[in-house]
DNA sequence: GCAGTAAAGGTCAAACTGACTTTTACCAAA
DNA sequence: TTTGGTAAAAGTCAGTTTGACCTTTACTGC
């Protein structure tokens, strides 16, 4: 004998984690921050949440994605992937929901228009978020810092032309550890990810650093 | 003025890529097959589509892959770990179902009990699948493809001790070009993903190959 | 006891890496 | 107009890793 519950069904949202690079409050150094928007009902009145909503039936995941870019940061046109699912039938304490997980990489240019209840964090600051999106954050970050390392998704924080100083200093705030400019520069000439413009960039007090861009555009390669 | 379609939900599916080992038919050279179910409802009656189905409410997403695989082959208990989720709107003629597809490794020694409906294909030569099955099931061979050349899931293919030589059999198959003995070997050594098991393999007319053991289990380091 | 075979263990040049040094091109202060 | 500071650009070098080999070892089957 057992009792079913009637209607019980999964429902489906898509959240976003938005990395863009600003300088630490405390330290001043390049630091990955993250748009979180309060929750304005239950579960979890009042704390920190990731943005997104539910998906639309007429919508693609990645449109729902962008939408809450659109919303969360008043823009899209980023650099975005799909993340994870989570599913644990626990994960919200009401209802069964299973979260797409996306997320956006913010060029520095790029000036935020927040939306309304949205404030940004140091992403390694968070504070306890509703739900799983503490978990969520972590394993965003974790897959931002793996990634960095084998594909140009740096560029991403950058806008069109760049230093290759500018793109070192991308991979130093994500991986939160100094690296060798000579060396840098080899390996990422090698990578033939850049080219060159052959343009200088002139104003600052010593040599003219060269400015380079994209060798492709970021896409994802990820299928639909 | 706009009409809107009533109760238009989105449903969500999950579904598995089930990779398993066998000789190819042809050339007699061991290739990855995949297990697929003749689709016994519209749409795309009869077509041959991925295993799967509905998520329940009260499953987690793993556990519904999980039973997928019971269903499927006859036994749970291996590699198992999410692949993605696809959602584009027009995916399903009909209705509008996301799928959050997972990806299984099964390894030499079990045998599988295939469940009604399922047949084996060769996993580089299945014919025109139902919905978008065909883009995931290519998804599905470049991330193992890609994966198995940077993390020790060809284990997973294989019983719980095994020879160097049947390691790399897993990994010449994988990505179909054969590998020179000694390099396998030696990189394979210094990964530190083997340890082994102090006995050797007898019976084969040569020298008598040590066996070995997977250094740590092959767990899906995801959350949840 | 000899032939065949694959495992195990080498060698070696080429490529790559991380740490470091030198040269270059600019600005700014003297 | 020189001089000093600075970061870009370019180069050095030892140590490691890679891919392509070759040699030795330990079995079985004839």
């Amino acid at each position: 004998m057992q009792t079913v519950a009637v209607d019980q069904r999964v429902s489906l949202a898509v959240s976003t984690v938005i990395f863009a690079l600003r300088p630490h409050p405390a330290t001043g150094r390049l630091t990955l921050w993250l748009p979180l928007v309060r929750r304005i009902r239950e579960p979890h009145l009042g704390l920190w949440a990731l943005p997104g909503g539910p998906l639309e039936s007429d919508e693609d995941l990645v449109a729902s994605a962008e939408n809450t870019l659109a919303r969360t940061i008043g823009f899209t046109g980023t650099y975005l992937e799909q993340l994870y699912s989570f599913g644990a039938v626990d994960r919200s304490p009401e209802d069964r929901t299973v979260s797409v997980v996306y997320w956006a990489l913010v060029p520095a240019g790029q000036q935020a228009q927040d939306g309304t209840g949205v404030e940004w964090f140091v992403a390694d600051e968070v504070p306890a978020l509703a739900f799983d999106h503490n978990a969520i954050v972590e394993y965003a970050l974790g897959r931002l810092r793996a990634k960095i390392t084998y594909s140009p998704i740096a560029q991403a924080f950058l806008a069109d032309e760049f230093t290759l100083a500018e793109l070192r200093a991308v991979h130093e705030a994500v991986l939160r550890k100094p690296l060798d400019p000579a060396n840098f520069r080899r390996q990422l000439l090698a990578g033939g990810t850049v080219i060159p413009t052959g343009t200088c960039l002139q104003g600052a007090s010593h040599r003219p650093p060269a400015l380079y861009r994209a060798a492709a555009p970021l896409t994802t390669k990820e299928p639909r």
